[in-house]
RNA sequence: UGCCCCAUAGUCUAAUGGUAGGACAACUGCCUCUGGAGCAGCUGGUUGAGGUUCGAAUCCUUGUGGGGCAGCCA
């Protein structure tokens, strides 16, 4: 955790702070409470990084909890990615690591106590009833005609429930507060119902389940939760939050403070829609490059030191807004500069041919592997008559202020030669299919002895030493800058990019990147950075496009 | 036409009644064996109207704009 990663103090810091100096809390305890149904995303990590963040700063304890009270959508599948991807991230739950469904007894018996104070009653409606009786935005709902079924009468169906004696659907526990309210959430809530899904951890022990709202609350309790961070969409549910923990006088009260969720120009953040991307086949799986998840970022190639630093750049508010994709990216240069390897991958070859070269020599030149960190050594590129360099690095008819080869013209090769430009050769298309230049044997390692200059230098290979590699290019997934705030009546998914993936099967690298193991980060000199995907092997070597460097040419053009 | 929340440069965010600052983006130079990196500079902001105050981004009233809420989801 480097220091810079928390210069300001957020809202949230500031209630700590003053709980901290009132004695109300003199360590403070957050938690992390995700439900297993789905891949963590960027957005997650926001979270992640202020509620474990905050324990460190503030040196408290954060858990690590499965909000796990719905059978039907949670998997074990999910518990593990979860697992897994906080970890990469950089933080540790040590043994506070909990389920929702480790409380379920608990629960219950704190449902009880609600029946026997006569807060709490089985009510009988159909979904559809209960729904129609609860009122709407403008209009007070209806008490239930169950609400006022004795505690003892109560207490016995609920048992009877939790037995398994009624079909799914059939009855719920509800809580009685005020039908009336302006506040949906308090019109009498459904805190249990019926359901007879295998739950991923406790199996066909229960059929009965609570609700979030009940058993959140009673969960950061029981942990002795001190500060409860949620995203916005809750705050209509505090006033519930702490009816609830007001209850009972054995639990301590935690606080809830929400927080706005991330946005992130070209990207949708919902679960939902994510899942759908996955479902149709829009992306090859969660953790495709493309995706925002935490697991397709990683196979991007982007940094949990990266993401970390953007988390805390962002900051954390009320406001919903959203932030440039720009500004991740800057993050994951920033990191990557400091430790990718630098080396020369030629993505879209052209044939040149040093004509004063001789033809079988091979010259081994060292070449620095990253000029931001000496420690990072130096190795060998092999030098021969014929090389390979970026087509985009060649001109016949240059525009002004090119930097790069064009007929008569000098550049430099990357720790290697001056090389002059002096025949192009084409085809029947008039497409260039070689360059034919010549070398200056006295500029070895890439320094004229006269000192001259030369405007520009480019990466390239040795044809013969040069292996091929895949190279996936990826760009955005979403063409539009806000992909779910589309005009009604289109659907997000019109706007996927169609070319957010280019595989290049041409690319040629020097040979040490033969070499590279899975996940590990590259620089392809003058282009971008990369990183070894999990599918590469060293007969076939396959990158990831990580994220592009910045181009001021390009820009310029 | 209910309730809750929010509003500071293009974007995100600080300023806690006392000089509106940072990061990204953009732009201009410098430098460079990556048109990378780095360095320097510059542009650009408090949602409108009232009020309190010596003094308001900050407190109050009100308008406007935006977000959320009617799962036996979380």
């Amino acid at each position: 955790m480097t220091q810079q990663e928390y210069v300001n103090t957020n809202f949230i810091e500031d209630i700590i702070i003053e709980d901290r100096e009132s004695g109300k809390h003199p360590s403070i305890h957050t938690r992390f409470p995700p439900e297993p149904n789905g891949y963590l995303h960027i957005g997650h990590a926001k979270s992640i990084c202020l509620n474990f963040g905050l324990a460190q700063k503030y040196n408290g304890l954060c858990n690590l909890r499965m909000d796990d009270t719905n059978p039907s959508k949670e998997d074990e599948e999910y518990v593990q990615s979860i697992i897994n991807d906080i970890k990469w991230l950089g933080f540790d739950w040590d043994e506070r690591f909990f389920f929702a469904s480790d409380y379920f007894e608990e629960l219950y018996k704190y449902a009880c106590q609600l029946i026997e104070k006569g807060l709490a009653y089985v009510c009988e409606l159909t979904p559809e009833e209960v729904r129609k009786s609860r009122g709407t935005l403008t209009e007070s709902g209806t008490n239930s005609p169950f609400r006022n079924r004795t505690a003892q009468e109560n207490l016995a169906i609920f048992h009877r429930m939790r037995a398994g004696e009624y079909p799914e659907g059939s009855k719920t526990l509800r809580v009685k507060i005020d039908m009336t309210s302006p506040n949906i959430n308090m019109r009498d809530p459904i805190i249990y119902r019926i359901s007879y899904a295998t739950h991923h951890k406790t199996g066909n022990t229960w059929c009965i389940y609570p609700m979030y709202d009940y058993a959140h609350c009673i969960s950061d309790a029981l942990e002795h939760i001190t500060h409860s961070i949620c995203t916005l969409e809750f705050e209509d549910h505090r006033p519930l939050y702490d009816w609830f923990v007001n209850q009972f006088t054995d639990l301590p009260k935690p606080r809830q403070i929400e927080f706005a969720r991330l946005n992130i120009t070209y990207t949708v953040m919902s679960k939902r829609k994510l899942l759908e991307l996955v479902k149709g086949n829009y992306v090859n799986g969660w953790d495709d490059p493309r995706m925002p998840t935490l697991c397709g970022m990683r196979r991007r190639g982007y940094t949990p030191q990266a993401i970390r630093n953007f988390a805390a750049q962002i900051g954390v508010a009320k406001f919903n807004g959203i932030s440039d994709l720009e500004l991740l990216e800057h993050f994951v240069r920033e990191d990557l500069n400091k430790k990718a390897t630098r080396v020369n991958v030629v993505l879209n070859p052209l044939k040149v041919t040093i004509e004063n070269f001789p033809e079988d020599e091979v010259l081994w030149l060292d070449a620095e592997n990253n000029p931001e960190d000496e420690t990072a050594g130096i190795r060998q590129i092999p030098f021969s008559k014929h090389i390979l360099i970026e087509q985009d690095d060649f001109s016949e008819n240059p525009p002004p202020k090119y930097f790069r080869l064009s007929p008569s013209k000098e550049i430099r090769l990357k720790h290697a030669f001056y090389i002059t430009c002096k025949e192009v050769i084409k085809n029947s298309d008039n497409t260039v299919v070689e360059v034919i230049c010549t070398y200056d044997p006295e500029s070895k390692g890439g320094w004229a002895k006269d000192g001259r200059k030369v405007l520009g230098t480019s990466h390239w290979v040795s044809e013969k030493e040069a292996i091929p590699i895949e190279v996936r290019q990826y760009t955005k997934l979403f063409l539009d800058k806000e992909p779910e705030n589309v005009v009604p009546g289109t659907d997000y998914k019109d706007g996927i990019n169609k070319d957010s993936l280019a595989i290049m099967n041409n690319a040629l690298a020097e040979p040490s990147v033969a070499k590279a193991a899975a996940g590990q980060a590259f620089q392809f000199l003058r282009q971008g950075y990369y990183v070894a995907d999990i599918d590469t092997t060293e007969s076939k070597p396959i990158f990831n496009l990580t994220v592009k460097l910045k181009d001021g040419w390009t820009k310029k053009k």
